[in-house]
This record gives structure tokens, C-alpha cells and sequence, in this order.
DNA sequence: GTCTATATTAAGATAGAC
DNA sequence: GTCTATCTTAATATAGAC
């Protein structure tokens, strides 16, 4: 079983359950391949498998939501195309943040610096379209953080109250929020 | 030991670890008590000691919060009010928040019931106080939504970042949120 | 109410055959 | 690369003495 069909059903795991309450169990089950096999590929054993994750995410990131701010075009219509990504990767808020599941429990010790880095790229995304946009930096800063935690409060509400109408109204005004004053 | 003493041990355990992050062992470990002894407080097990912890939760919150929201007083200051209490419940954004933790793993299909209504009985006193104060009781509803995800929001981006700043600017911004235009 | 001791099940991880 | 079998440790939980 290559790597490319085994790291979204560990991503989909890990996000899901958090890293404590994964365990190496769950995901031969859920893979359908023995321990050993599991251990073959990663012999860093659960930590290895989420760090793979973790890169595996990022990629997607990367080419999904990174590239899409990076893009020629309007601020306006970059911030709507990540909204449509983000959308689809936590689809409609039905599935919780990994990012987020790692700020607590083991996970929080031992990957709190990898979580860290990924905040801080997706802040100085944001903040970096709004001031080509001619924001000033500091209010860049600021609007980029508003916007990643109107994303994972949307994210928790929704989860918390099993609907996803909080988080598609937030995504559908964090454009505007986003873009508010910016050539007035 | 009487719960009263027990009761914050397990509240700071399981908001730092959530709930398939604590073992009994840690629990025996944090409150100097041995196994049986816990065993003996709360037969059901781990999933009792939650709902206890659950339970003392909500009894902190109606006191602090929800008691404070209910106050006399001018619609600013009861939420100014509520910033405070609420900066101290989490550190100052240092600490997580018990209910988000439980939206992941084991704990979201056992207790999503509990969290959904704590998290409905909080959406309804804030959008409680805005109506009294004169708004419509949807925009109500949209700016109590607001408010619990910015202030979800703030503890993730916090807690990820390692600086109580966001959370702190977030909590000195909410009120004015709350209130912008209530008497316009 | 708290303890020691223990039963039972699951977890993380490895050895070695195929 | 995947399997069965196994090891070791930790988890949940209980029995019974004090």
C-alpha cells in the first residue's frame, strides 16, 4: 500500500480523534494493514506517522490555500477562492482543524513548534495580500489574525452545536471583513 | 478528600489533555489519591470524573458568567464584565477551553449532547442581553454566534502561537463588537 | 475513605516467516 | 511489504484489608 492512499485515512484519524486518541490499533484497522506493516513504513511509530501527516497537510496547504493567496488577481477574489478551500477541506465545518486537536493533550509538548510555524505562514499569507492591497502591515497583522481565528472559532462552534450554518455565514463574510476599508 | 479539592484537579487535567489524553494513573498521580479512591468517588469510572468535572464546570459558569450576564446594569458593562471572568477562566488565553476539547475523539460521540447545550445556554444569554438592549433578536443571535467564535477563535490562535496576545486583543475588542451600533 | 494487590484488556512496539 | 505471533508497558477497573 503506497503512502499516497495511506496518509489521508491517517490525516482523516488524526483530526478526528486527536492524537491521544488515536492509537496504532485504530489505524490497522482503519488502513486494514497489520502493526508490522504500519511500523515498515513509519519506525518512528505514532509520532513518525503524524509527523508524515503533518507534511501531508502541509502539502496540501501549500498547493490549495498558500498558492492561492500567492496568485495574481484581486485580493478580493484570492480571499474568496481560500474561502472555497478551506470550505472544502474541513467541509463546511463538519470536520474539526488538526492544527487545532494538536494544541492539547501529548500532542501539545511534542509538535507545539510545527503547529506554530503553519499559524504563523497562514498569518503572513493573509497579512501579505492585505498590504499589497495597501493596508498598513500592523493592520495587515491584525485582520490576518482575526480571519484565522474567526476560521477555528467557526470551526468549534459548528462542531460544538452539530451545525454547519455558523461556519458557512463566517466564511461567507470573512471576505468583506477581510477587504473592509482597504482602497477607502 | 472532599470533591471540592478534587473537583479543580480534574477540570485542569482534562482541559489540558481532553479527555482520551487523561488515564486514571494521571489523575491518581495529580490528586495524590490512589486508584481505588477514585474509583470510590465516581464508580463510573473516567467517563464519571468527566461528567463531574462537567458538572462544576457549568456551576462555575452560571455563577460567573451567566450570573453576570443576567446582572442590572447597562448592556457594556455586563459584557465588559463578562471579558474579565472570562480572561481569568482561561489564563488569559494560556488555558484551554474544557468544552473544545471534547468536540474530538471518544469524548465527541459521549458527551456532544452536554457540550452542545452548554454552548447553546451561553449563545442564548448574550443574545439575551443585546435584545434587551434593543436588537432584533436574529442580528442578536448573529453576534452572540460572533462572540463565542471569536472567543474559541482566540484560545486556539493563542494557545498555537504561545502569546496570550491575540486573545488579549481579542477580549479588549469584544465588547465594542457587541454593542456597535446597538443604539443607532 | 484510602490503601495494596491484582485482574483484564488494550496500547506501543518488535521478531521473524513469507 | 505484509503477515502472525509475541513482548512489554500502561490502561481501566475491582477485591478486600485497614
Amino acid at each position: 500500500m503506497p503512502k499516497e492512499t495511506l496518509l489521508p485515512i491517517l490525516f482523516h484519524l488524526f483530526r478526528q480523534h486527536g492524537y491521544d486518541g488515536v492509537s496504532v490499533s485504530k489505524i490497522s484497522a482503519a488502513t486494514k494493514l497489520g502493526k508490522a506493516s504500519l511500523y515498515h513504513h513509519f519506525p518512528g511509530g505514532k509520532a513518525e506517522m503524524l509527523t508524515a501527516t503533518l507534511s501531508y497537510s502541509q502539502q496540501w496547504f501549500e498547493e490549495n490555500i498558500l498558492q492561492v493567496l500567492a496568485s495574481e488577481g484581486a485580493a478580493l477574489d484570492r480571499f474568496q477562492q481560500m474561502c472555497d478551500r478551506l470550505s472544502e477541506l474541513y467541509s463546511a465545518g463538519e470536520q474539526p482543524c488538526l492544527l487545532a486537536t494538536l494544541t492539547v493533550g501529548q500532542a501539545h509538548s511534542v509538535f507545539h513548534e510545527s503547529v506554530k510555524r503553519r499559524l504563523e505562514g497562514f498569518l503572513a499569507a493573509i497579512a501579505h495580500v492585505l498590504s499589497e492591497a495597501g493596508l498598513p502591515s500592523a493592520l495587515a497583522q491584525q485582520r490576518a489574525e482575526d480571519a484565522i481565528i474567526a476560521l477555528q472559532g467557526a470551526l468549534i462552534l459548528s462542531r460544538g452545536l452539530d451545525s454547519s450554518a455558523p461556519f458557512i455565514r463566517e466564511m461567507a463574510q470573512l471576505t468583506e471583513k477581510l477587504c473592509e476599508k482597504i482602497s477607502g
